[in-house]
DNA sequence: ATGGTCGAGGATCGA
């Protein structure tokens, strides 16, 4: 049975609740990961997804940071999640369908503004939670899986609004790019967005401090769906709503689609 | 080169 998936970065779960909803409605993916929930778990309106039919979900969350959820109108097992770095932050939670497919949705930090760990720790900590990603990957590889979650870096020339502008901006800078890489290498995931869209230029970020968003187009590609090796062929309609960077109070991040054909 | 905008939570911090 072929399943869609989608992954959005919410930037508060609770404020944009409706756009959930709104998503769910108009679009209709069998299972939505969230970052940035930016709630704890019992204060998520899970029961409004739930009367739209998406009774099912995991999540990790905390006050006012971080957190992840997984909705699913599909019937899904809570898989655990992994405290990356030891910091106790909600930035991982697994589930598993009934197909056998385990969902990793991730939230990777942002890493602040200075593309150096020896004056910004945002940054080493950015590189360390993608040297254990790495390092967890390496030691249980992946089988049937998917990796999604926004992961705060845009790897390639055509991933970004131009590549020599932000070679040294963070979410773009070749030790960040060789750390995920480092990541997706050791797992064998498949790149599923540009497998299935290997040219041009695409983006699911664009910042709020844009004038005009949509005019200016300075976006990143922050935002991810991987596939383990054995499940990367199945899938594919992999696609951007771009619309959704445009409705009213929008998250700053479009929602990214595949479809896996299992 | 700089500043620009959000959200959480009630001053800044994180993005």
């Amino acid at each position: 049975m072929p399943f869609t998936l989608a992954t959005w970065n919410i930037n508060s779960v609770r404020l944009r609740a409706g756009l959930v909803q709104k998503l769910l409605c108009d679009e209709a993916p069998d299972v939505l990961c969230l970052q940035e929930c930016k709630s704890p778990v019992e204060n998520i309106p899970f029961e409004l997804f739930a009367e739209m039919g998406y009774g099912y979900w995991a999540a990790r969350g905390q006050k006012g940071y971080n957190g992840v959820a997984i909705l699913s109108r599909l019937p899904l097992q809570d898989a655990g999640h992994i405290d990356w770095c030891g910091k106790g932050d909600a930035r991982h939670v697994a589930a598993t369908l009934e197909n056998g497919v385990t969902i990793h949705n991730c939230y990777v930090p942002a890493g602040g503004d200075v593309a150096d760990r020896t004056v910004n720790e945002k940054f080493g900590h950015k590189l360390d939670t993608l040297t254990e990603m790495r390092d967890h990957f390496r030691a249980n590889l992946p089988e049937k899986s998917i990796l999604v979650g926004d992961l705060n870096i845009a790897p390639r020339e055509d991933d970004v609004w131009s590549h020599k502008q932000l070679l040294k901006v963070v979410s773009h800078t070749p030790i960040e790019v060789e750390h995920l890489g480092n990541a997706q290498e050791a797992g064998g995931w498949v790149d599923v967005t540009r497998a299935d869209i290997p040219e041009g230029l695409l983006y699911s970020w664009w910042s709020y401090r844009a004038r005009d968003w949509d005019a200016a187009d300075k976006g990143r590609r922050l935002d991810h769906i991987w596939a383990s090796g054995d499940i990367a062929a199945a899938g594919h309609g992999s696609r951007v709503l771009r619309a959704a960077r445009g409705w009213e109070k929008p998250s700053d991040h479009a929602p990214v689609f595949a479809t896996f054909d299992l």
